[in-house]
DNA sequence: CGGATATCAGGGAAACTGATATTA
DNA sequence: CTAATATCAGTTGCCCTGATATCC
């Protein structure tokens, strides 16, 4: 009876603001930021794609997804390759590296995963997964406030 | 086929970078941050509450808390008074003027809330809110990492 | 004493804006 | 010329840890 429906955004800034710390403690353990880990999983996801479009993936700036991957490249968790007939573009790859330190801290994630849904039950999860990824649709959707440089 | 379920986390991550900054951009209009906003929102909801409390309640140290109430204080966004029976505690309070900047923002949020879940029909909105209403309380009762000073 | 509150001080991850060189 | 990429530099919001004084 009180706020029925609404404040989604409110709510979702407080289940980032309670998973973070686990988030990053767990990524921590390898010597990985936030960032840092969260990049790795969609290049994994997406091998060859540029610095530019994994930002707008990630609903960031380049400048930001760049210094997000200067310790990566450092660390050789990434490689970055010229693109064939671009002379401008980097394409972006994890390395075997990379790729064994994404896979050293799945069961931790999986772990953080199971304790934000643990009230809720195989179905309400799939939907609620489900309900996540339109929702993340419909903000890319929306057109970035993120566009090139000087918006 | 792939990561079929999962990833809650990384989305919701996500969700609240591509929110944030037309979130962050709708407060500034009123002169305030993302955090303030979100602060003033739960004095309204509960008056009297203490900064501490109001802190763990919204997933952060008391530190952080205090930080972000300060400029609302000065600004005459917030009260606060002794708790009688209490020497030390202090109880906050949304003044009016308080009330009216959030009353102004609504209008904004609201259209930010609408476009998140633009995709979604009526009966999926509310069962989202229910599941990120359950998902917060899980990550409430799975105990703070965040304690008093020096956990 | 321990537990919780309020508060001072400093530090860091990660986003931002602005500007520039290069290339399709 | 325009759009996009990559990158240099500085700024900011906002969280953290550590420490201290007060109060039940």
């Amino acid at each position: 009876m009180p706020e029925a429906h609404g404040s989604y955004v409110y709510v979702i800034k407080q289940l980032d603001l309670a998973l973070r710390p686990r988030f990053a403690e767990a990524c921590a353990t390898e010597g990985l930021t936030l960032a840092q880990y969260t990049a790795l999983t969609v290049l994994k996801r997406l091998p060859g794609i540029t610095s530019s479009e994994l930002a707008r993936r990630s609903f960031v700036r380049a400048q930001t997804m760049a210094t997000t991957l200067d310790p990566l490249l450092e660390s050789g968790f990434v490689r970055r390759e010229s693109d064939p007939g671009h002379g401008r573009r980097m394409l972006l790859f994890l390395t075997e590296r990379g790729d064994e330190v994404v896979a050293r801290l799945s069961p931790e994630i999986e772990t953080l995963e199971e304790l934000l849904v643990s009230d809720l039950d195989e179905d309400e999860r799939s939907r609620f997964a489900d309900y996540l990824r339109r929702c993340r649709h419909a903000m890319h959707e929306a057109g970035s406030l993120i566009r090139a440089n000087r918006g």
